[in-house]
DNA sequence: AGCACGCCGACT
DNA sequence: GTCGGCGTGCTC
């Protein structure tokens, strides 16, 4: 007869292997409590390692004999549900990654550690206990007291400390004192956590009829699957209706999950939300301890927390009670992880809301040109806001031709001349240089030598301010030459231009005016960059100068003149993503300017100013820009007309990138390629980097499916192939920049 | 990813 | 004769 069989737990492990690992019950363990999403600890070679539970089986490939037990469960409940393990399972397959490394992604460093973490439930105190029942006759006296907290009483039934703090000021002084004084007597008394409890908001503002419109369509959709882009300019409020919606949807008792590119970037947004909502609001990103993440983790995972405030990694963030799904800035280029497991968090989160049948918003000033085609497509819903909210005004852009002009160090005397007119109104001026440093290149005027990094190809920076050269690929740094190593007798000249020598001649150029550098090498040191804005919002500082940083996130009130002083570099790269992203910097730089009731002006400094990109969006603007965008990406059958993978692969002797792409060819042809175009091997742009010969090969296809069935069947045959043992090779799945 | 096994050069 | 270099292959 046939007796009941064993169970086999099927486990992933955080290890570059596309296969789950078979382990038998622990000892012990009363079977029903071991679910998938609980973590586990394995056995695993001579070791052992922290696996995650996904699935029990009845059977087993694997030897039957040679199974080991689970060493221990490390959870009673499972930390992910089914439907988090099958968003994790399906990010695995699209973006052909290992699925324990994967999950693992998910999972907070310390819980990834196997650690036991507990959080400090919060207390949830009955008015009842409050003492505010009995509390009216001591109120009698005071008619307008009594009524608030009768209004209250008729929305509430319990409160948190968290709720009292923030509704501080507008409790009226009797209530408020009545309320902390049985707080702290109940003080040590235990609470029960629940979601359900007051919701207190402070009053919204009105909303125009633009954001209402917007506000009623996503709230009529909470429920169910939907996705929205809300597309509005620097201004137009786009924060306030987010604000409204997470309203609504506290309202029904669920959690928010709130995706940014860069928090520490937007402390305002915190204290937006924090002023706004009694709830917890819980942060997530790279600047806090193991401990404060994984708390913050939990705190979602099991219903404490309401609206989760977060980047990128917090996007795979379990929700006890999902409600709705917001992606702040669409557009920007930090959504997608750039090395190891290369997620789109953007294209993940619509899978995941899909998943969850709840509304996703997706914001930006500047949409991506694949959310733009996706609402062509009529998959998602275009929510405009057009106008800026309050009194701001829209600012103006100009090119300013600078061929045949004489340059001070970057600066036309058409550009300094502005510059003075703004400081002389005691206004602000912000400068932006996409390089750091002092200058990109340091050449010998004798013999036209050039100082090169010897592991990458690409040139030395100049850091006047270090007083020395750096490699801005690897972090190679040597000693600023004083003589040129080859002729001996030659003077080297600096060539270019960084933010570094902007800095100098602006002091030189502006002796009473206060300058300021804003770049990763001027605010490295930790709050330095806080310190500098607050100066910035104190009017201390008349110029602003800085890179690629000061395009996101900051307001900078009195800031009217805003000039790019290098458009054209941006116009000419090789990669066909560049013009939209330069097009988005562009729009995102200008909106810095002209928050306020004065209007702004944004200067680009061109020698191409008939450039049909820059005329287009200056002329009509970024939509129109965006159409003819996708009109040029439809035509070469580009992204997101059709789908692309990336295989990058490098190694540090030079022939063995072309023995395995000879293997890979081979391989290929066994397959079915259907439709996929294969582009390559090509040398990467930099085709040495930190020392690494570095090659790409590109498939397409017109057909996301096909291209998927086709990695389907290539990953896994590619990955066992032994020459590819020997070099490090990584797919792109949508990949957003071609280097 | 780790970690051990395995086969060739300079040392007590 | 051995110690150790890191190439190769496995982990349920």
């Amino acid at each position: 007869m046939k007796c009941c069989e064993k169970p086999i737990f099927k486990v992933a492990i955080s290890i570059p292997v596309y296969s789950l690992f078979d382990y038998l019950a622990p000892e012990g363990v009363a079977l029903d409590s071991i679910k998938p999403g609980i973590r586990v600890e394995v056995p695993f070679g001579k070791g052992k390692k922290i696996g995650y539970l996904l699935e029990i089986a009845t059977h087993s490939e694997f030897d039957l004999a040679k199974l080991k037990p689970i060493i221990r469960v490390i959870d009673l409940y499972p930390l992910l549900s089914n439907k988090d393990l099958r968003l994790l399972q399906w990010a695995a397959n699209y973006y052909h990654h290992p699925i324990g490394v994967v999950i693992g992604a998910a999972f907070p460093a310390a819980l990834r550690q196997g650690k036991i973490i507990s959080i400090q439930p919060q207390k949830r105190y009955a008015l009842t206990d409050l003492g505010l029942a009995t509390s009216s006759q001591q109120l009698q006296r005071s008619p307008n007291q009594l009524r608030a907290l009768e209004k209250f009483k008729s929305s509430a039934t319990s409160l948190t400390e968290a709720e009292l703090n923030v509704w501080e000021e507008g409790w009226r002084p009797a209530i408020k004192q009545l309320i902390t004084k049985k707080l702290i007597q109940l003080a040590l008394a235990e609470g029960s956590v629940t979601n359900a409890g007051a919701l207190i908001s402070k009053p919204a503002l009105p909303a125009n009829a633009q954001q209402q419109a917007a506000i009623d369509e996503v709230c009529g959709s909470l429920g169910q699957f939907d996705v929205f882009l809300l597309d509005g300019v620097t201004g137009s409020g786009k924060t306030e209706v987010y604000l409204q919606i997470i309203q609504s949807v506290l309202e029904r008792g669920q959690q928010v999950l709130v995706l940014v590119p860069e928090i520490t970037l937007t402390p305002q947004l915190e204290e937006r939300f924090r002023q706004r909502f009694a709830v917890d609001i819980v942060l997530s990103h790279s600047k806090l301890t193991d401990k404060q993440r994984a708390v913050a983790w939990l705190k979602m995972q099991q219903g404490q927390g309401s609206i989760l405030l977060g980047t990128r990694s917090a996007l795979f963030t379990p929700l006890k009670n999902p409600g709705l799904i917001i992606l702040d800035e669409e557009h920007d280029a930090s959504f997608k992880q750039q090395e190891g497991f290369r997620f789109s968090a953007r294209d993940i989160a619509v899978v995941r809301g899909q998943l969850l049948h709840i509304p996703v918003l997706l914001g930006s000033a500047t949409p991506s040109l694949e959310s733009l085609h996706n609402v062509n497509k009529q998959r998602y819903q275009l929510l405009a806001l057009p106008v800026r909210a309050g009194k701001a005004i829209v600012p103006t852009l100009h090119l300013l031709d600078i061929r045949n002009k004489r340059m001070q160090e970057g600066l036309s005397a058409a550009l300094l001349e502005e510059i003075h007119k703004a400081l002389a109104k005691q206004e602000q001026v912000l400068l932006f240089l996409n390089r750091r440093g002092f200058a990109p290149t340091l050449i010998c005027h004798g013999c036209g030598w050039v100082a090169r990094c010897y592991r990458c190809d690409a040139n030395l920076v100049i850091h006047v301010d270090e007083n020395c050269l750096r490699c801005h690929h690897c972090a190679k740094e040597e000693v600023l030459l004083k003589h040129c190593p080859e002729c001996k007798v030659g003077e080297l000249t600096p060539l270019g231009l960084g933010t570094e020598r902007v800095e100098k001649v602006l002091a030189e150029l502006f002796p009473d005016k206060v300058a300021v550098r804003l770049d990763r090498d001027s605010t490295q040191r930790k709050g330095s960059l806080e310190d500098y804005l607050q100066q910035i919002n104190e009017g201390e500082v008349d110029i602003i100068l800085g890179t690629q940083m000061l395009a996101k996130g900051h307001h900078f009130p009195n800031v009217t003149l805003v000039a790019i002083l290098d458009v054209d570099s941006g116009l000419f790269s090789i990669d066909f993503h560049a013009a939209e992203k330069l097009a988005q910097m562009i729009v995102q730089v200008s909106g810095r300017a002209g928050r306020a009731e004065k209007r702004g002006k944004v200067i680009m400094q061109t020698r191409q100013p008939e450039h049909p990109l820059l005329a287009t969006l200056i002329q009509q603007g970024y939509q129109s820009f965006a159409i003819s965008a996708l009109a040029e990406r439809k035509l070469a059958s580009l992204p997101p007309f059709s789908y692309q993978a990336l295989l990058r692969v490098q190694a540090a002797e030079s022939d063995m990138p072309s023995i395995f792409f000879h293997a890979l060819t081979e391989l290929i042809k066994t397959l079915n390629a259907r439709h996929t175009q294969i582009l390559g091997p090509v040398s990467a742009p930099m085709a040495r980097r930190a020392g690494q010969y570095r090659y790409q090969l590109l498939f397409q296809n017109n057909r996301r499916k096909e291209l998927q069935h086709f990695l389907d069947e290539l990953v896994p045959k590619l990955a066992a192939l032994k020459q590819a043992k020997k070099v490090h090779w990584t797919l792109d799945v949508d990949p957003v920049d071609l280097y």
